[in-house]
DNA sequence: TTGTAAGCGTTATCAC
DNA sequence: GTGATAACGCTTACAA
């Protein structure tokens, strides 16, 4: 592999000139240049990244920690990242943590190692106690994740708001008998929160009582939302509606009922989170949450950048909105 | 950040000990080994994988170049290479073409600058001659995709088998009348060519000619698929049944009948490819052809690491088996 | 078992 | 405009 120095000894100028022909610099003569051009060229030469990196200089490298990758909404959410990401020359590392809270201290020490210039976060497992000291070795910007300090950047979707409309819309359906599933835990200062809140405060505003026995925590998948519909079955007082945290549950859940002959909505209306493709196609149509990832993650990428170009710019917290899809499950 | 010199400062040892700590050299005094670990403990310290990359040593990391990461197929391919990846302490770099031999090039330089020691292509868009040269700066495994040469191991599934597999299963539910639905072209040499093969080879035995209105190529998406509907509804002479090229043309053109109250199978009949999550849930299920993506992704990595340890490795070919499952849209 | 010193490929500093 | 030279953080002969 070409280095420098072959570069040198086939141009026949010195390696500070090389440098300096690799990374534009204005002054230049152009016989030189072109000697140095003609000579990568025909080495095929690539400047070393490990070198650069080492010598300090930026990376061009961002890294974003995704949960897990195969779950639609973090595909997509990568996908809109990366193009912007590439649009201005910074290549992208996808990191998946799988939830694993070693995994992602591996990641953050991309920072450390100055193999990555800045990080986004669209999923946090470690403390923010843990994961705040990292900061000094580059910027950090939380996407769709969020913590309550104000030195970081966070683009954020009101969880709250979104849980709440969707928990509303059920209510104005017609329903008073609305489970709840969600992803995280039942409690105040757990994952999903804000979206539990949204739920109570639905549910408070028309005058309903929260029964314990609908809610249902830690639902993530398709065959976790089969088994939610067997629990509700064998319910003695079955819910009219179920809010889900995920279009995933809510199909699952759809499809299983389908299996024991309930008719949606009619039976049971169900409302699902995300507005994946998936909830189009399904028969009937998903009603669904609409997460604005395109959004989400181009915004993200651009504050990152501008935190890159710009270290002292103040961290601001961006909140983009929910959209309410309806279609005929509800 | 702490570097190695640090941790020479604070153990008191020279730095060829604290490299022989950090790498685990066997003969090292227990009180120096420990005056080491306790000094790296301290600072928080984190070898620089750049220089270490640099000086010429294992980078650790492999990269998989996909064409889209939104596409399921890909991300669960990511996803089990990833895995295994992992469990043998690589890290994996997933980049995304985009179909872009730019792209695809500049990611095949991950190789040339040390910063990959081996490559995954789970797509090509450049010629192989382009590609070849870059084989000598580390093993570069095919998965999913292919080439006609000996020198590259790969791991491909029998893409012929696979169509011939789903147009013989829709023969025998008693379709004559049969459309194509192609991501490639229908050539000889291009894309997709071994399905077409299939496709064709399938028909042939049957005794059935193929109608070249009924072959439509390059469809892709959700959308393509219920544009391919709208076509269908079009033709003076209408297939009875389509075979899709993947579940989510499948899963539009689904649609879209419904739409326009077709029955389904009865009406027209639909197969699709890759067996994703959305074929159960679809409604009738969706008959799919089922690609083995963990056993594909985790052969793939498990090839790559022995070419890693083992770089005289003779290359070799895997095939792995398709799976017709059958649900009720055929 | 330990330490010294050279070198990996760049770029920044300084002198010319 | 151009060129020496040192430095980034690490590993590995070689020497002790």
């Amino acid at each position: 592999m070409a280095n420098i120095s072959d570069v040198v000894r086939l141009s026949g100028v010195s390696k500070s000139t090389v440098s300096r022909v690799i990374n534009n610099y204005p002054h230049i003569s152009k016989e030189k240049k072109e000697l140095v051009l003609k000579a990568m060229e025909e080495l095929g030469y690539t400047p070393n990244l490990s070198a650069r990196r080492l010598r300090g200089q930026l990376s061009t490298t961002i890294g974003v920690i995704v949960p897990r990758i195969v779950n639609p909404f973090f595909s997509y959410l990568v996908d809109a990242i990366e193009k912007v990401g590439y649009q201005n020359g910074y290549q992208t590392l996808i990191c998946q943590s799988n939830e694993d809270k070693e995994k992602e201290l591996a990641f953050l020490n991309l920072l450390k190692t100055k193999q990555a210039d800045g990080l986004i976060m669209t999923s946090i497992e470690n403390d923010w106690e843990v994961i705040e000291p990292f900061t000094q070795f580059g910027p950090i910007v939380l996407c769709n994740e969020y913590v309550n300090v104000k030195s970081v950047p966070i683009i954020r979707l009101d969880q709250y708001k979104g849980a709440y409309m969707g928990v509303k819309h059920l209510i104005e359906k017609g329903h008073r008998k609305i489970a709840y599933c969600t992803g995280g835990l039942f409690t105040e200062f757990g994952k999903d929160k804000d979206r539990n809140q949204g739920y109570q405060r639905a549910l408070e505003e028309a005058g309903i009582k929260i029964n314990p026995n609908w809610i249902l925590v830690n639902q993530h998948t398709i065959e976790d939302g089969k088994r939610v519909l067997k629990l509700i079955l064998e319910m003695k007082e079955r819910p009219t509606a179920v809010f889900t945290g995920s279009d995933e549950v809510a199909a699952g859940l759809m499809f299983a009922a389908k299996r024991h002959n309930l008719t949606i909505p009619d039976d049971l209306a169900i409302i699902g989170f995300d507005d994946q493709p998936l909830a189009e196609l399904l028969d009937p149509g998903l009603t669904s949450i609409r997460q604005p990832i395109d959004q989400i993650g181009k915004k993200a990428m651009e504050v990152l950048l501008e935190l890159l170009n710009n270290p002292d710019t103040a961290p601001v917290t961006y909140e983009l909105p929910f959209e309410l899809v309806v279609r005929h499950s509800t």
